[in-house]
DNA sequence: CCGTATCCATTCCGATACTG
DNA sequence: CAGTATCGGAATGGATACGG
């Protein structure tokens, strides 16, 4: 998209957030580092993409503030690729993709995953959006209200 | 990337998830069409995009049960596109998307704008993951169990 | 093991023109 | 207004080879 670089001015958080985490390739290295994943080669194998390309991402997810470089902890000469708080924070899109995911994109039958409780090895409730009072929120309940960051 | 097919057998939901709406286009269709536009020229106008884009993304969206057609509100012959139960259930990924936006993309002094609660027009609070006991579950208090699909 | 550099095929996208 | 058809340029991505 010749707009994908304007998109970086755009007002939407949501134009921005898909600018900066919306590449498939970005999507789902988070996600395996969220796994524990850190090194280079564990998200090559893994992904089965190519290293050029996952270079390509990691220097531009470190250079957006997303992940960060570390000394490897295994004491080799390389690096570790940890999220930062930034990355971090991307958990809740990734529970609601995943969410998404497992209720629409998989017939019966068919091999797929759940996210679960680590503590009770139950399935994790739906996440959904909450007013301040606890009301649940949809679609029309919200609105967008143009303001100046600060 | 050539296996942006072959996500579409991947077993884990959130790659699914991109393949569907993963795009950025898509997922900018989908925001405007919960802001209330259901019309062609509408999406066309406001996002700019090139009409035969619009037109081959409005096409998989409806050919993946996204959006469904519906004959036009105010009469004329075409049609208006509307989101689906499983369109209206990408709800939680798009706010999850915006919050982290609001959050991470806008430097201070940038225009941009926020989710409010349209009842109380108060900021929406941040949503977030919780156990079916209301405990709140962070990157690390979840785990992926394989599964098959029912 | 960790990347970078190069090459080539393909895909994607915007502009434009056209139809009903 | 609501699309479809075509075209050419740009960006993307995978394979491969190479260097630290």
């Amino acid at each position: 998209m010749a707009k994908r670089s304007s998109l970086k001015q755009d007002a939407c958080p949501v134009a921005r957030a898909m600018e900066l985490i919306g590449d498939c390739w970005t999507m789902l290295i988070i996600r395996n580092a969220m796994l524990g994943q850190r090194r280079f080669s564990e998200f090559q194998k893994d992904l089965g993409l190519a290293k050029n390309i996952l270079s390509d991402r990691l220097r531009v997810l470190v250079a957006d503030g997303i992940f960060t470089t570390e000394p490897a902890a295994d004491g080799s000469a390389y690096q570790d690729y940890v999220l930062t708080d930034k990355g971090r924070a991307v958990f809740p899109i990734m529970v609601a993709l995943r969410q998404w995911g497992e209720a629409f994109a998989f017939s019966p039958g068919e091999a797929t995953n759940i996210l679960v409780d680590r503590k009770t090895g139950k399935r994790v409730p739906r996440m959904a959006l909450h007013a301040a009072d606890g009301r649940p929120l949809g679609v029309g309940d919200t609105r967008i209200k143009a303001i100046v960051a600060g």
